[in-house]
DNA sequence: TACCTCCTAATCAACTTTGACTAGGGTACG
DNA sequence: CGTACCCTAGTCAAAGTTGATTAGGAGGTA
């Protein structure tokens, strides 16, 4: 699973109706651009795609109030937003380790509900200790584990991930369960979409060094 | 960075000389089609890309001796080794959290020499506090973290990552530097490649639990 | 006014990845 | 003996990704 298809229908969804455009710029607003493929090429791929396969659609514009080619405008249909939950929801189980899904998905989580997102990041949980238990009973054949020489090491490598996560996403839960920040149905969220006009304050600040993505 | 070339051009030297389907039962036995995209395709068409850009040597090769389609052996050529040790020192040093890379990395670190290894891993560990620090100091603004709303928890997230990688990096800088494993240039190095005709143990033990690519 | 640069909005070709499919031969079995 | 299944080796179309490029208008400036 790419982050693309969950941050396209999130920056759609919270614009309500959005062109390509204002989806590229909300990005890089969120420094997606840095840390997932959220580059305009795949963003405009992803927004015909999605429009060809029902999940948004597209309103032909006349051409835009200032210069350029004319513009598409997307909104989500009802099969799409099935597909942006669906989406959001696997980002925050699946215990892949790409930096850009979980990423993507914690800054949607705000749309769930607070119960289910504590939910979700259980299950979350529930997956990395299995997974770290099937690597280590994987990793300590008869033989010791010197028989798997360095290859021991890249196992390693995977149980401290597995274990870092799950230790991060347990501190997620009880910030959640204490009462941190607004989800779904609990009052006004927060804004996480530049207003038509409003200056993107991070557009060119955003720290980085090397590739993250 | 993909982990594909590395992996393929990795395989394909342990051989000396190896044809695709040879290439895919490494990949299969070292369980890489679980934590990377070695998968059929990929791996044909990296060696035939490869091929065309001089970094590997094609042989055309009668019909297989156990039936099936006419192989193609192929053969590291001088810039393709040049390109073998260029991909697994990126894979070292780069912090990046893409798994597959790093896991392939250290898969091949054995051909490096002892003292590279240290080098580029502590080269590793550098980059990752840089990406620490430019991260804390981005996600601390004036009006302090709060103003992030849930969004700061990305920010947390990649900062639990990095601290993690960096500690599993000196951990293994540590035990590199206390003489474990055979590294380039010390004696008999570690078999990591199926002789011809010999059994794979493996061949469909490999836990795996969802997607960990 | 002519020129240069930037911004808006999107397209395009090249490349990579995916998962399903092909096709020939061997082998177990009823 | 036929047929169902597996192994070998690889191809292919569809989808996704990348980085460069286009093209029109706005704004500054010499």
């Amino acid at each position: 699973m790419s982050a693309i298809r969950l941050l396209v229908l999130g920056a759609v969804r919270q614009h309500g109706r959005a062109h390509g455009y204002q989806v590229r710029n909300d990005l890089e607003f969120w420094g997606a651009h840095e840390w997932s493929n959220a580059k305009p090429g795949s963003i405009y791929h992803a927004l015909k795609q999605m429009a060809k396969q029902g999940l948004l659609h597209a309103h032909e514009i006349a051409p835009s109030t200032a210069g350029g080619p004319p513009r598409t405008e997307y909104e989500l249909t009802d099969s799409g937003n099935v597909e942006y939950f669906s989406l959001l929801r696997e980002a925050l189980t699946s215990y892949d380790q790409k930096m850009d899904v979980l990423s993507a998905g914690i800054g949607f989580i705000v749309d769930l509900d607070r119960r289910e997102a504590v939910e979700l990041l259980r299950e979350r949980v529930r997956g990395l200790e299995e997974w770290r238990s099937s690597v280590t009973e994987y990793y300590t054949p008869e033989e010791g584990p010197e028989s798997l020489g360095h290859i021991g090491e890249i196992m390693n490598f995977w149980v401290h991930s597995a274990d870092a996560g799950a230790q991060w996403t347990r501190g997620l839960i009880e910030r959640i369960e204490d009462g941190a920040y607004t989800f779904a149905g609990e009052g006004e969220p927060f804004v996480g979409v530049l207003a038509e006009g409003q200056e993107n304050p991070y557009a060119t600040g955003v720290p980085h060094e090397g590739d993250l993505s």
